[in-house]
DNA sequence: CATGAATGAGAATTCATTCAT
DNA sequence: TATGAATGAATTCTCATTCAT
């Protein structure tokens, strides 16, 4: 529908240029151009148009991880390194007010009590590292896929949250791909005498 | 003050008993026993409240880290694993209601936009491989020191916020010092073909 | 027209099913399967919907009184028996939903301030006295005709207001019988010394 | 509290002066002098008002019948007398102003679905009447103690509610003492040729 | 120091009604 | 006739904060 596409974008553009806090109903009627009433015809209640914002967002990230992962060529370095550029890409590094939105956009999934939702990225990431194993290695616990899975996730959530000027740099994404490969490979080494 | 004690209690007390949109200043008022004109005589404001009762507990999680850090004995991986185990208890894994205060503190912090407070563990992570690295090693840069710290920090709050049962797991601990300790060795491997 | 009565039809179903505070017009729109724009092209504002049903039940009543009245057979008190079983019936005692359905346009009736429309039920219970009256007893004046007739239609629609139990015994309708019957001889009677 | 006074006296007033429909918390607020905080401060919800409304005019017909009732002089008839004035009054039938407030009363004890508080004066009735009994006389049985009493009771209650002018004759006074006299002797009287 | 009655801006939500199609 | 998207005035209620005592 054109009027939830509307309602949508007016509440972006009221979280990226005057915040959460002002994302209040009458508000969002004023700036969206609508009556409350009409916003009331669509969504149950305040939270749902937050929820809605976030879930479209989600599904956008969902769908270029999708894309991705359909491209098995290329070495499982090459291949790591494609996800973590998408998920540099996903969570908005490049245009400021996109930046500004998944910010907003992460601190209200977390004020909202959602879960970050790391399942495609983490099958994304485990599914590359089965393909390429030999017989000798074990596969992943329970524990081993959190921690790798969110581990990347996370830092990546925390330096948007945080607006980290970091993110900008190649340095940064060798950083990730060195976390992730150095957790990958730590099991096959024998343990050194510094260790 | 005593008061100012009783008052972060019974905060910390709605907090775990009764959650965040229930901390409105009349009902600690109520609950603490004290008038709300008492509660404005220490505190300027709401918000000061919360953030007197965040940094009451981040300041308990420094003394801890500083209080590790100042054993050098054991090999890297020792040292790196009671880091790791401090931040463990710092996260109150164990006794249930700490762990609600640690869990509606963390989502305070995150909707007051404060930065969560890694510098003291990055200080002690990144320590101990300097204190143990030959000199074949290269520092770690801005990059490597986020993405290794971060990571760490935000796979334990995460787990935490999300009330994870892995956390009680040894696994758990054994897969984030993988994750540490692959990270730190990753650079000396020389790269594989597959990899 | 068939879609007034289907209308009707519909707010007495949420009447009775969901109660009054639940009608509203765009959940009767809703529930009969028409568009709000419709209910509008029959009723000119909520009110009057309301007001219409209740036209349609006590009409119903008035049908029913006016036949028990051309019975003009039997003694008084039977006479008199016949118009209390009537209004009994009227009240809709036996199934379960018009007893909720009266219940709820009682209180409709009183909150928009109609009147109870007890004219046909009082002319039939002063006329079956008048007619087997001889000539030694005086006329009702207008405060008694008031009291008898409104007693016993208002203890009717109290029992009714209330859900009453009693209302559903033999009992009940004797002893508005007798309020009647003791009320029409009580003139004839010599006051005696103590009562 | 003189505040709680001045509310529920504020809320009479708009009552009886603009009706149940202009009673607001806002309009209250302003109509009081106080703010709309403050009638939360002594209130839970709107509703809360006009039940403490209601409950403290009901505590007043409630002692007031109390008085009467400890008088124990006189015959049935002058002690029934009494009883039925004290109703007479306690629906406030002389002073124009508390006829409009017990009549929006009424409405809004229907309403919120509140039972009429009969009690007393069924008490007060049937007590009358046990006290006077010779041994002859059958007890009154359910059906019979709430015709009688609830008889009384809403012939009152509904003049009120439609500003009869019966109210204020002699005549109305007399034809309700008929109707209980009249009731309670039928039982004694043997059927007669006419009935 | 402590109190707590009072404040009032402002938030979410409801629902009867309109009107262009 | 019928539709239903849009309206927006009005309502209830919350809660941080003030200030006279």
């Amino acid at each position: 529908m054109q009027t939830v596409a509307t309602l949508l974008q007016a509440t972006a553009r009221i979280l990226v240029e005057e915040g959460a806090e002002r994302l209040t109903t009458n508000h969002l009627a004023r700036k969206s151009g609508f009556s409350i009433g009409t916003i009331y015809q669509y969504f149950p209640n305040r939270e749902a148009i937050v929820l809605a914002l976030i879930e479209r967002q989600r599904s956008k990230v969902r769908e270029r991880i999708a894309l991705v992962m359909q491209d098995r060529t290329g070495s499982v370095e090459e291949r790591l390194r494609r996800i973590v550029r998408t998920l540099h890409d996903a969570f908005n590094l490049h245009r400021n007010a996109d930046q500004r939105l998944t910010f907003a956009l992460l601190r209200l999934a977390i004020a909202h009590g959602l879960p970050t939702p790391t399942d495609a990225i983490a099958e994304a990431i485990v599914a590359v590292w089965r393909d390429a194993q030999d017989a000798e290695h074990r596969p992943l616990n329970a524990s081993e896929t959190f921690v790798l899975t969110r581990s990347v996730i996370e830092v990546l959530r925390h330096a948007t949250l945080h607006g980290s000027p970091l993110l900008e740099t190649v340095e940064f994404e060798d950083a990730i791909l060195r976390l992730i490969l150095g957790f990958l490979r730590e099991e096959a080494r024998p343990a050194g005498p510094d260790a």
